[in-house]
DNA sequence: TATGAATGAGGCTTCATTCAT
DNA sequence: CATGAATGAAGCCTCATTCAT
């Protein structure tokens, strides 16, 4: 007897739902009711498994730092040094068939709440630490001297590009701009 | 009775509010209770002069079109060339006094309203463009070859930039970082 | 031009509609909708006017202090010592004319609200403050050796009696029971 | 496989359960989910065992009768006469170690209830039918033409005392109010 | 009996917008 | 132009109750 634990799938589902209506209408425009609906699930049922609609968030934001590092797992079968650095970029920049609208704006969306709310920002700061990290490795690879400040410019510069490509297509064509986003990187690498 | 129109004034006002609250909260946290408030006006009054919150917005994202190109004017006094555009970035990179914290996060909090409406969107594209255009010329100046794709990227960079700045100020020591994305961008000189 | 204000005005009709609803279903039970429908108002304007159904109830604490304090007033006709005494105790039980179901059952429903509330709790002590140091001049004027402990029993011994005459009333019947009253306060005055 | 039943231990435990939560929040505050909690039970176990949450409100309120009449029999070594009213007078006002919030708190949650619902009004009504029966013994053990409005008059007036030590603690100082409380009672028994 | 997930109604509150003055 | 009250639609969240296991 008693049912099985399924929370973690649940909350999986949830999140997921709000991944997909978050990169439509950002988060305040995000309501439950519609998550719940595109999850498939009961209204309540999301504050069955979530203290409240900021927990997802939350649990979100943890999510696309996971997804990030899935795109820098896809560049990681590159040989180290310069051409591992560019194919992590390109996985980033969708130059191959993994652009996903969702994705890119779920991060402006994300970035927008924490700057108003100190826990969100403590938990946006870390998943973009961690990809900070990751680069700093990646820079290094390719040229020892490289610093953490331009890591950080550099992912600075991917979501900067994940930003406009989100809320201005037509002035940032995927193609051209990408290509100058790997030269500037290639800049940091020159010294 | 010929009660002198101020309407421009007010306008102006209402609009100044919206940034300093939209900067603190986002678009939809902004209420337009509070940003009448903020403003010394009634709430009645924010509807007299805008149609609708969103035309506040779109008003909202033409200042930041302005204040933009303000930053760009204070770069003007260097010579052409390499120097211009270092100047121009100093200003928009707050290496100098000018950093604004409201004016950084209104740019995130605009993209992704942009992002899920048209017009927004349009109104938001038509800004970035203006910048890229200036950008343009500044690199141009500096390395006759440069493209526009190159200018957006950079803009993309600094976009990025503020966002961090906004969202993981952890992360993004302003100084270093900000150092290494003036070297991104002569990266894109130097071709 | 301007609209003239009229927050006192509502603040008293919802204050009234809630020691109305207050007084048939409790304070939990009183919901914002019916308050707002039985003051004849938009359910948005009771929080047009209160900070929330909270400061409502606070409002109610403080009416029904001054609904008390008028029924002191009914006794005060009467001349001072014993005789006024029993006047006001008269006025409370309801001998005459004056009993409101509603009345007794709001003072029921405060003070359950106040027993899990800190703020709640001292705006209703300062208003039960407000009856004893009442009953304390009128057993002082019957009996000069009253105590403030005496008063104090006294009111409990009328909140009581308001509660049972609320909650159980075929077991206190009105008249017998108030006569009862009244015989135990005479017992203190007689010391 | 004959499951020894357990339902009466699990009744008694959801509605020692109820009495703790309600003594803190009211009854419409206890949510059937936190009863569970605090009882240790799951919370579907609770509608297994009673048909809805009034039904654990009607089944407390006869268990606040039995925790009444256990504070009669408390008194009950007393001699008969004035010393016995004395003693259970003392056994209630919480004169000795008895005193408890909850209960205290409960009875006048359970009053507020009683008030808008027919059914838990009659069975708040039989317990307090019941104390008014005690006390009349006991009145007319210490003075034989004692009636039961004056029965009636202090059981109120415990019930009062109830409800502001738990409302306005800090304006029922418990010793005095106490006393006062007994010298009213005497009063009845003087005649 | 027991578990804990699921449901859906309903409550409080916020807020863009309208309107009488 | 200006004021501030008024409206009503959502939105978030809670919760009694049901149900599959």
């Amino acid at each position: 007897m008693a049912r099985p634990r399924n929370t973690d799938l649940r909350r999986a589902q949830i999140v997921e739902a709000m991944f997909s209506v978050m990169g439509e209408r950002g988060y305040k425009g995000a309501s439950v009711a519609e998550v719940a609906r595109r999850a498939g699930l009961a209204p309540g049922l999301v504050h069955y498994h979530f203290r409240d609609k900021r927990a997802v968030l939350l649990a979100l934001i943890e999510d696309l730092g996971e997804r990030a590092a899935r795109r820098v797992g896809l560049g990681l079968a590159a040989p180290p040094g310069a051409e591992r650095l560019d194919a992590v970029l390109d996985a980033f920049l969708g130059l191959g068939a993994t652009a996903d609208p969702a994705e890119v704006a779920c991060w402006a969306a994300a970035a927008v709440e924490a700057t108003g709310d100190e826990g969100i920002r403590a938990a946006f700061a870390r998943v973009i630490g961690g990809l900070i990290d990751h680069f700093e490795g990646l820079l290094r690879g390719a040229q020892p001297a490289a610093t953490r400040g331009e890591a950080a410019a550099l992912v600075a510069g991917l979501q900067g590009y994940f930003l406009l490509a989100s809320a201005a297509p037509g002035e940032i064509p995927r193609g051209t701009a990408a290509a100058a986003m790997k030269r500037m990187a290639a800049g940091l690498v020159r010294g």
